[in-house]
DNA sequence: CCAACGACTTGAACGTGTTCAACATGGAGG
DNA sequence: CCTCCATGTTGAACACGTTCAAGTCGTTGG
């Protein structure tokens, strides 16, 4: 068994959730996550190769609560675009208790020397993960849709996303309220694009889109099988 | 005279920018910094609250030859999409010298708490005359276009150069060939969409995207006068 | 029971950004 | 010439993230 390493560790990383939550990130110290956990300072080292790292656990669980969240919201919703917005909605649900630190969070992510980056090698996993979700959206939903975009609309989605998480980090309104109104507003506006897609001219020029996010894609292709969305743990 | 103190000030930042530049950012100590430049630790911070304040003389610096640069290389183009696209192109090409540690700081640029954010009330000053440019290529195009669009696409030209710099910051390539590609391959696009907010399914989608803006715009709207590129100092 | 090994734990020490009380300088007013 | 004050300047000291040589502890093989 590997209780002992792994209770420490547990109990390390919850400490430093809680204390993230109550001080902010900037105001936690290595030295009062270890004493509040009751450990040395080289020992949260030990488990945790820098404090960044510690923020990894955070960020892992509050992706699977995404996917959770998300996954239940879907079920009846057969709107492409809507279902679109659900994600997102459940996103901001889901990041809502933790949006004071978890915007220090994603600051340091967005550095690309970061392991935490969205872009990096090293959270290909995480990212493929959070593309995943948007894949079960897309394929999940009954609307009509040209297959070229079907293909870059996870993608696009994704990035979508991100400049959600970008809006969401930089609103202050009270539980969030603009960032929802945010996605309201959008939805539609995302419906509206698909259906064009119909039309030939809208058509060529969302082709042109898909081509290029496909060669600038930062993201290397992933399998896109029809997915039913399937609530077992991966 | 302010001779003095400003001599030393501008001999702490020239110093500091030409370590960044030779070792990066983060492996430039304030100690080597205050070395290099002759002067003490506590010097350097009398001048420059915080090893980031030093990064705002660059960033200032940046902008103002962007600002330069573009305004040179968009005389006598007139067409719309191709004038957002000089925007850019010549972006890329002052910035490009300092690739390397311009990355690390607009990555702490991106940090809602930090004054260097460029949605903090601090540098609105520097946003605003980033988005200027913007507003010159617009209004100094010939190509028709709806008023309404016309009145919001500087922010989103500009948010469009926000996220080219998200791309260029990641962007590995020889020369940043990638990034230069990717306006070339948008700036037709962005043509397009232009073109097609005559057609009436069209414009009243464009003019939704634009009310969004308006409403969840990042900046307080800025005077735009029917500017005519005019290369006096501000 | 011992020895040895690996997993786990410790706290002092290092390098960093930053602060601060003290000092230097040089010009204005007496 | 002296005093005073603002401006500039200093370097030791602080708090932090991080490292590491040394230690403890439980388990395994003899």
């Amino acid at each position: 068994m590997d209780s002992k390493g792994a209770a420490t560790r547990a109990l390390i990383l919850e400490t430093a959730m809680r204390l993230f939550q109550e001080r902010g990130y900037g105001k936690t110290t290595m030295r009062a996550i270890a004493e509040a956990a009751g450990v040395s300072v080289g020992n949260a080292y030990y488990y945790f190769a820098s404090k960044e790292q510690l923020i990894q656990g955070f960020y892992d669980r509050l992706q699977a609560d995404h996917l959770v969240a998300a996954r239940l919201a879907l079920v009846g919703e057969t709107d492409l675009a809507r279902r679109l917005g659900v994600v997102l909605k459940t996103w901001l649900d889901v990041a809502e208790p933790y949006h004071q630190f978890a915007a220090q969070f994603f600051v340091t992510a967005a550095d690309p020397a970061s392991p935490l980056s969205p872009f990096s090698s090293d959270s290909k996993e995480a990212r493929d993960a959070s593309i995943e979700i948007q894949v079960e959206a897309v394929y999940g939903a009954s609307t009509k849709i040209d297959p070229k975009l079907r293909e870059t609309l996870p993608e696009l989605a994704w990035l979508g996303m991100m400049g959600l998480v970008l809006y969401w980090i930089h609103d202050t309104s009270a539980g969030r309220a603009k960032s929802y109104k945010l996605v309201d507003q959008c939805v539609p506006i995302a419906g509206k694009v698909v259906k064009l897609s119909r039309y030939p001219v809208a058509k060529a020029m969302i082709r042109e889109v898909a081509d290029i996010c496909l060669e600038h894609g930062i993201s290397p292709r992933i399998p896109k099988p029809p997915v039913r969305p399937d609530t077992s743990a991966k």
